[in-house]
DNA sequence: GCCCAGGTGAAGC
DNA sequence: GCTTCACATGGG
C-alpha cells in the first residue's frame, strides 16, 4: 500500500481522518461513475460515497487520491482494496487485444479502473439494475439505502447517510415494501435472494475460491441471476478477471465494432469475448462499454 | 403515444 | 438449442 501521509483534521466538532494513496494512470471520476458502483455523488470538489460502514469523499490531486473518513481508521487496507489503488494498470491494458476498437477505447478513457466491491451490495445493485437506466439504479439504491440501511455518521456539508441493507434486513421486509423503493418486478427477485443468503442456504464468500465456471454458475442458480447479472458480481466484487458482463451497450459495441454486418448471438458474442480479450477481458469490457455510453451516447437510438 | 434502459425466467418451437 | 414475451418504472 503507498500511504505518504496521514493527518488529522477537525472541521466543526467532528474529527475527520485522511489517507493520501499515490497512484498513478487513475481516473477517479470515470471509475465512480462507469457504472460499477452506484452511490457516489460528485459535492462540491470531491466524491462522497459509503464504502462498507464508512463515509468517505474522495479527492483527486494528480498522482495521488485523498481520502476522508469521520471515524479514526487504524487501518486503510479495504479502502486500498476497493479502489485497487496498488494495481498497475498498464500491466493490465497490455493484455488487450492490439486492434482499432480496442486502442480508441482504451484512450478514450485512460485511466479507468475497475473497483472490488462487496460482493452482497454488488449482487443486489445488479439485481436491481435489470432493464433501468444507471441514473435510475441509482436512485433504486438511494432509496433502499434511507429506509433499509443502517445510519452512519456523515462528514461536514453532508446529509445524514445509510449503510447499504443487509440481506438479514431486506429479507425481513416484504414485497410491497421492496416495490415501493421503486424497483417493480425485481422486487421479488431481490427479497428471494435475500432471503437465501439470510437463511444461510447461500453463501457468497464461498464464491472467491471457487473456479470462475463453478462460481457463475452458484450465481445464477439466485433468482433474478442470470448470466450478465452473475459475471457484474464475479467482475465488480470478486476480481475475476475474465468475467465479461454483456449487456446492450457491449452488445452494441461488439456487434457494431467487430462484426457489422453479420448477425451475431449473444451466445456466440460471449464465446468471442472468451477467446478475443486475452486474460483480462473484464478489464476490456468495462472500457468498451464505457466507450459506447460516453463516445455514442445515443448509439441506441440509431439502426 | 413511441422506444429504450448495464435482463431474467417461462413458454413456445 | 433457438425466439418471443411479460415484467414496473421513468427518461427522452
Amino acid at each position: 500500500m503507498n500511504l505518504c501521509s496521514l493527518r488529522n483534521e477537525f472541521e466543526s466538532d467532528v474529527a475527520m481522518t485522511a489517507m493520501t494513496f499515490a497512484v498513478n494512470d487513475y481516473d477517479l471520476a470515470a471509475t465512480l461513475s462507469s457504472g460499477q458502483a452506484f452511490r457516489w455523488r460528485w459535492v462540491g470538489d470531491g466524491w462522497l460515497g459509503v464504502i462498507g460502514t464508512h463515509w468517505v469523499r474522495l479527492r483527486e490531486n494528480g498522482a495521488s487520491i485523498t481520502a476522508e473518513t469521520v471515524e479514526p481508521v487504524p487501518d486503510w487496507a479495504w479502502l486500498a482494496k476497493y479502489l485497487q489503488a496498488d494495481l498497475d494498470l498498464a500491466d493490465v491494458t497490455r493484455t488487450f487485444p492490439d486492434d482499432e476498437p480496442m486502442r480508441a477505447a482504451v484512450a478514450a478513457s485512460r485511466g479507468l479502473r475497475l473497483l472490488r466491491q462487496d460482493p452482497w451490495e454488488c449482487l443486489a445493485s445488479f439485481i436491481l439494475s435489470s432493464t433501468k437506466q444507471i441514473v435510475q439504479i441509482q436512485q433504486i439504491i438511494a432509496l433502499l439505502c434511507e429506509r433499509y440501511g443502517e445510519p452512519l455518521a456523515a462528514g461536514p456539508g453532508d446529509a445524514l447517510v445509510h449503510a447499504f441493507p443487509t440481506a438479514d434486513r431486506l429479507a425481513q421486509t416484504t414485497e410491497a415494501e421492496l416495490r415501493a423503493c421503486k424497483m417493480g418486478f425485481r422486487a421479488k427477485y431481490l427479497l428471494a435472494t435475500a432471503r437465501r443468503i439470510a437463511d444461510g442456504k447461500f453463501h457468497l464468500t464461498r464464491l472467491q475460491a471457487l473456479p470462475v465456471e463453478a462460481a457463475r454458475g452458484a450465481l445464477t442458480d439466485l433468482p433474478g441471476v442470470g448470466r450478465k447479472v452473475a459475471d457484474c458480481v464475479l467482475l465488480f466484487a470478486y476480481g475475476f478477471p475474465s468475467a465479461f458482463p454483456l449487456d446492450v451497450w457491449v452488445l452494441k459495441a461488439l456487434r457494431q465494432l467487430y462484426f457489422p454486418r453479420r448477425r451475431v448471438s449473444t451466445a456466440r458474442l460471449n464465446k468471442f469475448a472468451a477467446g478475443h480479450f486475452g486474460p483480462n477481458a473484464g478489464y476490456a469490457q468495462q472500457y468498451l462499454f464505457h466507450y459506447m455510453r460516453t463516445k455514442h451516447p445515443h448509439a441506441n437510438t440509431q439502426n
